[in-house]
DNA sequence: TAATATATATAGATAAAACCTATTAATAAC
DNA sequence: GTTATTAATAGGTTTTATCTATATATATTA
């Protein structure tokens, strides 16, 4: 059996003639007698009673071409999905953000995204690294913004800026007294943190291991975003690092909180644009990165050349 | 696009995996891989996304797969079908049948068929002569049952037995006093008649025209049914010419009727099963045909010979 | 780090099929 | 009897699906 056989009898079927049929069908009258014939032999059955004078459809005839119609329909609703589908906007690009990057970022270039190409859309899934990239494997996901190296086996990636780490701290810290911060200004005071799973937790580790808190016994600083570690902060209580995105001026007017930068070469984290390598629409991802950097603030330095 | 292409990708689809879906499928890896790619190019989009480690279904791919299993059950019905209809008796036996026959000839083999053939299942349209072979030509009814002779390029025909004319009229009808009824007999009294349209009207006047008496303005005895024109006989008003089958022993026992078989060549009709030539489960109507005619009384002559 | 195993892609050759043109056969219309 | 119409048949060509063998890429194991 055949599609294209079954277009066939759909035709003769509403032509009421093979002749027809095999014009409607661009083919020749013998091939389409033909076809019919083989189909007819492999069913076991017949479809048409002819004659020259005559044609006729079959009770079972009447059954097949039913379902023969069903058929080509759905098969001309995939014809029908594949040219939809040619513009790569036609689905929504699922794209996974992590939460300390993701409030900050999404609102810059979202806007810009939707004026510059209106078809667009984006479904966002802000989650922690390991989820993301879980979600990124099994393909729930097309893409994921990562502050995070993953490996290049595995995923291609495309690095948009470096995001440097600032310090915030109460208005009472000795830290404000300190003109140029470094990592090792930090490691005397309390750093506050996120909860397990959060890159910015082991980013901030990294650069400033506090040598003299128990980080395990210290749970009462695992927040589960930066606007509670700017409470705590707010608070009076120790310091946190923020990443140059999620910075907001009101901290200072209207908390009460310093906020400093760190300069030092290895305070920042690279965002980028992971997929998988064999993701049909990198183009589309290509875009997405240079609208990103565009719409990025100067506090970041760019790193995707175009 | 192809219906073994679509199955491919639903095999796919379920195995998770190009050589288990190509063992699956009986083909090679190669052969089926090289397949889905030819149709991802005729669709202009991937509908897998594939590595050595890993494989996913793109979200158009999953749109397909939809069609292509809604496409795929289908075509399986269309087999499924086919095998059922391998029973000629899978789909009832649309038999036509003239009003002046059927109710005497379908008690006579019906219920045969049923014990012989299990299976059977026969549609019966009562009809007059014109419609039902309006019907059969259109396709609406496999083969009718008439007492007509039919054009033979255009339909093939089973003769099935020769059916005798009676006369029945009142008992105290000067008919009743003639031993051997003839034609000539006949046509000096008043005759019955059914509606136009029946068959069996035109074979009376064939047999014996009544000169006496204007046909056409005879319209009371435009009668819908042999039942009708034996009432009117037991009222007391002319005669009728009955068909063999349709003589009944309580029409002279309770009716005040007497019948009497009108001893002439002419005086009779021949009963044939007509089919168009083309059709398929002709076989199926031969052994219908042997089945009426081993049913069929005594009162009529045997043409089929088996 | 090398060897092995597994999955998909590629290459080239072969077999199957769909297709075309030309013709035939049957019927209908004139 | 001739012409027109419709479907079937015959024979040859092109297209396509398929196979085996091999390559490539990745993951696992030694």
């Amino acid at each position: 059996m055949n599609l294209r056989d079954l277009s066939y009898i759909v035709a003769v079927a509403e032509q009421g003639s093979f002749i027809k049929a095999a014009k409607v069908c661009n083919v020749s009258q013998p091939t389409l007698s033909g076809q019919i014939k083989k189909l007819e032999e492999y069913l076991g059955n017949q479809i048409f009673e002819r004659s020259t004078k005559s044609l006729s459809v079959t009770k079972f005839g009447e059954q097949v071409i039913e379902k023969a119609r069903a058929i080509t329909d759905d098969a001309d609703q995939i014809t029908k999905l594949s040219k939809e589908n040619s513009d790569p906007w036609s689905s929504p690009l699922r794209l996974g953000i992590i939460p300390t990057l993701g409030p900050y970022l999404i609102p810059k270039f979202f806007l810009e995204l939707k004026h510059k190409i209106p078809g667009s859309k984006v479904f966002f899934d802000e989650n922690i690294t390991e989820n993301l990239l879980r979600k990124l494997s099994s393909g729930e996901l097309d893409a994921v913004l990562l502050a995070t190296d993953v490996d290049k086996q595995k995923f291609n990636n495309i690095d948009l800026f470096e995001e440097p780490f600032w310090a915030a701290f109460h208005k009472d810290s000795n830290l404000r007294n300190i003109d140029n911060l470094k990592s090792s200004d930090l490691k005397k005071e309390r750093m506050l943190l996120l909860h397990d799973g959060h890159c910015l937790r082991d980013q901030a580790l990294r650069v400033c291991s506090p040598k003299d808190i128990d980080i395990e016994q210290n749970l009462d600083t695992r927040a589960t975003s930066l606007e509670t570690l700017i409470n705590i902060v707010a608070a009076g209580e120790g310091f946190t690092l923020i990443p140059a995105l999620a910075l907001q001026s009101s901290w200072t007017t209207d908390m009460g909180i310093f906020v400093g930068k760190i300069n030092e070469k290895q305070a920042s984290r690279k965002i980028s644009l992971i997929y998988r390598k064999k993701f049909a629409k990198y183009k589309l991802l290509k875009e997405l990165a240079s609208m990103i950097v565009e719409q990025s603030p100067n506090t970041v330095k760019i790193l995707l050349n175009k």
